[in-house]
DNA sequence: GATTAGCACTGTGAACTCGTGAGTGCCAGA
DNA sequence: TCTGGCACTCACGAGTTCACAGTGCTAATC
């Protein structure tokens, strides 16, 4: 793509066609860009472009239409993104302000997201570093269980109710929480699981079983953490562009319920250097989203936790881009605190 | 509807419709459903019907479609409901069995639902009633910040940082805890917000504006509850059902993702006799949901806590009820331990 | 070599016509 | 109250025509 004019030209049929959903002429494209450059020299870019597989003509004699490497093209070409106007970042700010707890910004900043780009927005619970075990609870519910409840520095309190294989007087109990606490206090919660198989050995004999119970209900609580959940809005967008998507918007939606090859899709995507990972379309048919695009990228530190839209390939990248890339930069501001 | 024949062929509009998706003529009733009438005949009561409102012919010379009074009517003279194949009990045991915490079971019984109905569906965290205070912790976390942390009998822990108005000692922060934990140990939930406010008259001076602090945290902890999030699962069911939103299913996903709404409205959901309530369509034409029915039931103690599903108006009411309330008879046994 | 004007060609989609058939309402008779 | 019969009515699909936006190609021009 060395052809500065073809690349103009890309640039004006992807935009053309965004904005209108109809494949764009030759003639049309001169005129609507005042092209310095007759259509015949257009038709003949075009027939290069073609070629070269960036876009196609859904029928002889029609316009043409961008394909996947098309957008892709499109997109890498893009050196800044355009800010926010100044209405968009105040609206940020003042929808994002007075949210209390962390599920009410994570509820905003994805219906704002969505809000700003007409597409669906997902979002995902900050991953965190560097957390400790800043406390260890047990609490006896009677019938031999015990209320574990495990307090990161940051983070949510995790509690789990167990079962304990024999019944602990209640200074028994206070005696194996005594040794929890010696044991896991200050622990990088990623360090839980290894550190609490080895409490049982340290422990005298009548507490060893309730303490192996214990730890691996400790494990579980350190293993499972809010970053794994994603919270998502403005599907009902979906539907508003149905006519993007040939088959349904059924695999979409479908696709946007398995968190969890969500979260890996996310995790995968790389961003580059403009901080915005744009995921185009696929290659295998049999990927639900085959016709979808993600725009991504991360926040807070080492930008581990990801944010961004679902939407047809047919999308405004630009300002889509631009708005998950201000919300997400919003977030990592915001969220130190 | 004391014309017993009429109520027979009602239902067997409603079947045939739900069935085909297309309007029902009177010979084809005949014929399908080997009525010992005419098809005159049938015709005559189909008039009649119209007349009460409760079949409309999209065009002269069409076959007749239920109204949403019709489907109210044909849902009403369901007596018994349909009790589920054994395979479908099958399911339900194999899909929830395992389930660890509440999250996953939330989370199970929602897809169950959605691919039992093949509609969307959706549940409540359950409503739980004689919930008193298990403990109160309140931790340091530097900077005059304390982590309030309120320990329900059930449920889930809440946990938020306050801004002291003072530093306090660490000592001083133990004997804040000690009042606190005098004055609410053993308060149901709901009292909790009352309980607070009146702890801090009771205080030292030195600890009253940490104290008044504590206690405005610890009302909205015990007002936050579970009860108020909404689990879903299926909106590609609804996409796959398109064409039964005249308009689109814009709103109806857009319905959904307002929880407090959704939550308004299960709760005004009044179950019969039979234990299911069954909302069909909508009087006023600006609500979201106009074109939609949904149908739900209690699950839990008091059947306090909602689970259902929400579908177009052609939908086949007799085999959903029956699984919507199979679902909601598994949790209430399955949920007390 | 790149660009342009000119021209013949093409497939889509909108507008129109027309025949078919499922379905209705109504009436007269059992 | 039910039934057979009959005239009538639309919706729908198939077929046809027409205009037009757009293309590829060629030959002339910069």
């Amino acid at each position: 793509m060395e052809h500065p004019r073809r690349a103009q030209i890309l640039r004006a049929i992807v935009e053309d066609y965004v904005h209108s959903r109809e494949p764009v002429g030759s003639k049309a494209l001169v005129e609507r860009h005042r092209l310095p450059v007759s259509s015949a020299t257009v038709r003949n870019d075009m027939a290069a472009l073609e070629e070269d597989g960036l876009i196609v003509a859904p029928h002889t004699s029609s316009g043409r239409i961008p394909t996947d490497r098309g957008y892709r093209v499109f997109v890498n070409q893009i050196a800044a993104l355009q800010p926010l106007t100044s209405a968009q970042r105040r609206a940020i700010q003042v929808f994002m302000d007075g949210a209390q707890d962390l599920d009410e910004v994570m509820e905003r900043t994805v219906r704002l997201l969505a809000q700003l780009t007409h597409q669906v927005a997902v979002i995902q619970y900050p991953v965190r570093t560097g957390i400790t075990v800043r406390h260890v609870e047990l609490v006896d519910v009677g019938d031999a269980r015990v209320l574990v409840i495990l307090i990161p520095t940051t983070g949510r309190v995790a509690q789990r109710t167990v079962e304990l294989p024999v019944t602990l007087t209640e200074a028994q109990l206070l005696d194996l929480r005594a040794h929890v606490l010696a044991r896991l206090l200050g622990t990088p919660v990623e360090d839980v699981p290894d550190a609490a198989a080895t409490l049982p050995t340290s422990l005298p004999d009548e507490l060893r079983d309730a303490g192996t119970a214990v730890s691996a209900v400790l494990a579980v609580l350190a293993a499972a953490s809010d970053e794994h959940r994603l919270v998502m809005a403005g599907t009902a967008n979906l539907a508003r562009f149905s006519g993007d998507f040939p088959q349904s918007i059924s695999p979409v939606l479908e696709a946007l319920e398995e968190q969890v090859a969500m979260l890996r899709l996310l995790s995968e995507m790389q961003q580059d250097e403009r901080g915005v990972a744009v995921r185009i379309g696929s290659d295998h048919s049999d990927d639900p989203l085959a016709e979808a695009s993600v725009v991504a990228t991360g926040y807070g530190p080492h930008a581990a936790s990801k944010v961004g839209v679902v939407g047809p390939t047919r999308m405004d990248y630009p300002t889509t881009m631009a708005s998950v890339r201000a919300v997400a930069r919003y977030l990592s501001k915001n969220l130190g605190g």
